[in-house]
RNA sequence: GGUAGCGUAGCUCAGUUGGUUAGAGCGAGGGACUCAUAAGCCCUAGGUCGGCAGUUCAAUUCUGCCCGUUACCA
């Protein structure tokens, strides 16, 4: 009876191409999905396509196709980029297809009978070429309003409105019961500020005449229903059938927690009778080489080469390793090849190799039964237990960087385990005693490396299966294994030589693998 | 303008429920070794812990103000 654990990314929107921004969030949740399967748990993990909207409108009309041409193209790229960085998502969610309408116009409609929806007019400052209604804050400093927005001018329009602000009093207190619903804390902290002020009831549509590509209001076919209606209700449309909800966990970027996810979102289930999610995981931003990364910036994506030129798990690596999980993170790419030598080529794959070549040497390729156990061995063990319980305390907040600067202090003491054996030496001595320590070195080391690899499998699936593979052992499935040392390396047949993470220093880099 | 956070070694950051010599990683310098992807290991950082003032026997750690910076809100 595993626990089920549905995790989400926000859906990415259909204009425009993918940036580091939404790799690194679909990253984030495959590592975590990963995680949590191979902790025995029964994972569902969505991500998907926000297709709707006045962009996407508009971007079709300049191009004079239909649409969902124009989505079903952007979709293609969308899932290409999945594959690119080996994500594992259960479902893949398209804000267009029918199972997602039903649920959203269901949603209206409950929430239009209980009278929750009305019809109200507002007037107001009205930009033509942004097709948007503009407040006071929008001007410029001369109280003029910027050149961007074109013609302005007064409108009065209907539309239809959710009655959010009923719902503020049961927020706070939910706020207030749950301090997990929002991960990291100090982000809690700001919806609870935000929510001291009263809010405004939310505008769910868009007239027809201004608004074609949407959803239609089923109480009102003149309408279409406007960005958050739609757009939220993935989460539950893509697994209502499944009895998924509610969701463990939506991965979220800052920008859409206060009010989307943190406020909108639980609201409107509030209102439909449905259990909220259990908690929102809030990441900070990324900024390129020091900048901030626009969506327009072309930088943007081509960090995403990173990951063609050096190896996506490589990337993946550096994406969760590089940022503290809620705090922005700088991408360049001198820090990078920094961490790829550092971390990934000399520290664990050297590793890999001195093991190989040494069991190649002396044992012909077999892992020897470990013989001696003296104060470095245990040593060495004991700093396992300590690590792999630091390991999973920092992975069960999320706070994967964490974790993972915890692994590699491990897999530094391995290396200085090495000196301190200096298997090299006790190679050439006739003793038993010697040979006895040499059997446990390259013991020791073989177990190090496959728990190691078994942890690190969710960052790194590839990779660490062609470790284990090279040490002679079986693809790690589950963690089952990692919570105790074991000898089942005794006995595997390691391979001669094994380049992990060949360095980028050559000539020739590689371009394909 | 309001609210919250941050400001610690060249860089990225940890930490101190106030108290003898403030830590890690990376970079940089030096050394011993050689199994390995010239990788790994060992040693080396004397930094007014943003500024000023206060509380205290004692503050980098508490309080106030100021400066800088970031985020959210307006």
């Amino acid at each position: 009876m595993s626990r089920p654990f549905y995790i989400t990314t926000a859906i990415d929107y259909a204009n425009g191409a993918p940036h580091l921004g939404h790799a690194y969030e679909k990253v984030l949740a495959d590592v975590l999905a990963r995680h949590h399967r191979m902790l025995g748990d029964d994972v569902y993990f969505l991500t998907g396509l926000d297709e709707h909207g006045q962009k996407v409108q508009q971007t079709a009309q300049k191009r004079q196709i239909e649409p969902q041409v124009l989505v079903d193209e952007v979709a293609a790229v969308f899932q290409q980029m999945l594959g690119l960085l080996n994500i594992s998502n259960d479902d893949y969610i398209r804000t267009t297809e029918p199972r997602h309408k039903v649920v959203v116009q269901a949603f209206l409609q409950k929430l239009f009978d209980k009278g929750l929806i009305f019809k109200a007019t507002k007037s107001g400052w009205y930009s033509v070429r942004q097709e948007q209604f503009l407040s006071d804050k929008d001007r410029d400093a001369e109280g003029n309003w910027p050149s961007i927005y074109g013609e302005v001018t007064q409108t009065t329009e209907e539309n239809y409105y959710f009655k959010l602000s009923q719902f503020q009093p049961w927020l706070i207190e939910h706020l207030k019961d749950n301090p997990d619903f929002i991960n990291p804390a100090h982000r809690r902290k700001q919806v609870l500020e935000f929510l001291k002020e009263p809010m405004n009831d939310l505008c769910i549509s868009r007239p027809k005449a201004r608004l074609t590509w949407g959803i239609e209001l089923p109480f009102d076919r003149e309408f279409v229903t406007y960005v958050w209606f739609d757009a939220l209700t993935n989460y539950y449309s893509a697994v209502v059938d499944k009895g998924r909800w509610p969701a463990d966990m939506h991965v979220i970027g800052k920008d859409i927690l206060s009010p989307p996810h943190a406020v909108y979102w639980p609201c409107m289930l509030k209102a439909l009778d449905i259990a909220p999610p259990k908690q929102l995981l809030v990441h900070g931003w990324w900024t390129l080489n020091g900048s901030k990364a626009s969506k327009s910036d072309g930088n943007a994506t081509d960090s995403l080469s990173f990951a063609q030129k050096f190896g996506t798990d490589a990337f993946r690596y550096y994406l969760c390793r590089e940022m503290v999980v809620g705090e922005d993170a700088d991408f360049s790419s001198p820090n990078f090849a920094q961490r790829y030598k550092a971390d990934l080529g000399h520290n664990l794959g050297n590793l890999v190799n001195r093991l190989l070549n040494m069991v190649g040497r002396n044992y012909a390729g077999t892992v020897p039964a470990p013989g001696a156990d003296e104060e470095l061995e245990q040593n060495l063990r004991k700093l396992w237990t300590e690590t792999e319980r630091k390991f999973f305390a920092h992975f069960a907040e999320a706070q994967i960087s964490h974790a993972l600067e915890a692994l590699w202090v491990f897999v530094s003491a391995m290396n200085a385990y090495i000196e301190a054996r200096a298997p090299w030496k006790l190679a050439k001595s006739a003793e038993t005693a010697d040979r006895a320590r040499l059997d446990s070195c390259l013991a020791h080391v073989a177990e190090g490396l496959r728990l190691t690899a078994t942890v690190l499998t969710p960052v790194m699936p590839k990779t660490c299966e062609q470790l284990l593979i090279n040490i002679g052992l079986p693809v790690a499935t589950s963690f089952a294994s990692v919570h105790a040392w074991s000898t089942v390396c005794t006995g595997a047949k390691v391979a001669e030589k094994c380049i992990l993470f060949p360095p980028l220093e050559e000539p020739e880099a590689p371009a394909k693998a």
